[in-house]
DNA sequence: CGCCGATTTGATCGTGGTCAACAATAGTGG
DNA sequence: CCACTATTGTTGACCACGATCAAATCGGCG
């Protein structure tokens, strides 16, 4: 019996790759961790040691310059990989924005796994292509866009993205009210820009009636098109 | 017989993998192509139908806005690989920098001789984890550094990548002096900044004896140091 | 030599950063 | 449940960096 069986994630994270004999190999190698908003899980610069798979939770991954400029590199959601595998080092921070559950691996017993289990590097390389590409992507809206257009990209970046957090109806399509899972802060560290500016945005859209924002979590989009049209 | 018995990145690329059969095969389904300056290989946002290793020369990776401001978001070198195998569509845009070779597969035939042979698979991994680690120290870069510490840290940059390009010397460590494979537009492009800027960060680095411009494209450092210190 | 694109240099302007004060919310203990 | 504090977010005034527009200069090539 392991904790494999009951784990929300075990279709959608790479041990999907897996059949039930193989989970069995891999939980004997893997323990849970809870961790507590704004724990840190990885350092920037440390040895990679341990690799992970988000059960539940959201976590930033962080790049920083040596006097403090922080800039939020990736964000991870249940079902997501973390760490480095093959790898010496790891070249960014991870740290919980949530309370978070992952589960955790030694680099070392990952390595050796996966290196047994083809099927499980495909989910793998299939994945980081994936966020490869998304990251790329992302590269454009911090190089070239207005914070104007920054802040719409990223509400509707939410709106798409929050759909399976809130696992409620069955319906597809983004989502016209969600709860950020960031404060200001945290988004303009995703932005790159500062916490004045992704609150001034704000404001403007609420006062321009293209959103609401009932709490200072909460948005709900009144004009989607607008947004889209703002987002360039 | 097969052209990968010439080829020279037979032993860097992820071809590296196969052995003498396997490679055999691999030829089977690839063919060479030649790329003048400045010649597309994929536009983005096409089906993506093929892949590629790269031979010889330069290509840039581009995402462009609808209103036609672009971004770099990464360049690729001799060895390297090109596309998005496992997927549907590209993301970017490929074009050549230099004049180019590369050895072109249909994303399918890639697909399938991929899913045979873990062992390219998991050169593919290693290589795609190491440019989303790139990718993602450069997103720190392209938010948060100013005009001075981009270029210092682009000049340092290219003074390590373009060490194995100028295969001359076996000395290790970074160069002091090279050749840029990039107009002042393209720096700019890789930067997030105009061409104004760089020009005049260059300019300046020049004034204050850092740097020596003998011609346009040749950079020769000439106090590393005080680079290393703006970088940031 | 003369042409054309690339680059440099200069002048001006606007966006978003910085600094500072204030407001709202969440958290804590009486 | 409310007062009190700490934290987070909002608003305003001002300024600097880098964009923009424009002109001059360089360098390669016929």
């Amino acid at each position: 019996m392991s904790y494999c069986d009951t784990c929300v994630v075990r279709n959608r994270a790479i041990c999907a790759a897996l059949d039930n004999n193989e989970i069995n190999a891999l939980n004997g190698i893997g323990r849970r961790k809870t961790l507590a908003a704004g724990d840190p899980l990885i350092w920037e610069g440390d040895d990679s040691t341990l690799v992970a798979n988000v059960i539940d939770g959201i976590l930033k991954l962080t790049n920083s310059t040596e006097d403090g400029r922080e800039q939020i590199v990736g964000v991870v959601y249940p079902a997501d990989f973390i760490g480095r595998p093959f790898g010496k080092t790891t070249s960014h921070s991870v740290t919980a924005l949530t309370d978070a559950k992952v589960c955790l691996f030694a680099r070392s017993d990952f390595d050796r796994f996966a290196h047994e289990h083809p099927q499980l590097e495909h989910k793998l390389l299939k994945r980081t292509l994936d966020e490869l590409d998304r990251t790329r992507s992302w590269m454009l809206l911090l190089a070239r866009k207005s914070a104007e257009e920054k802040v719409a990209t990223f509400l509707l970046d939410m709106s798409e993205r929050l759909v399976d957090a809130t696992c409620a109806a069955p319906h597809d399509g983004p989502l016209d009210e969600f709860d950020l899972p960031f404060s200001r802060q945290q988004i303009g560290d995703i932005l790159g820009v500062t916490i004045e500016t992704v609150s001034r945005q704000m404001t403007r859209l609420k006062r321009d009636g293209i959103l609401d924002l009932p709490t200072r979590r909460t948005v709900r989009i009144l004009d989607r098109q607008a947004l889209v049209d703002m987002a360039g």
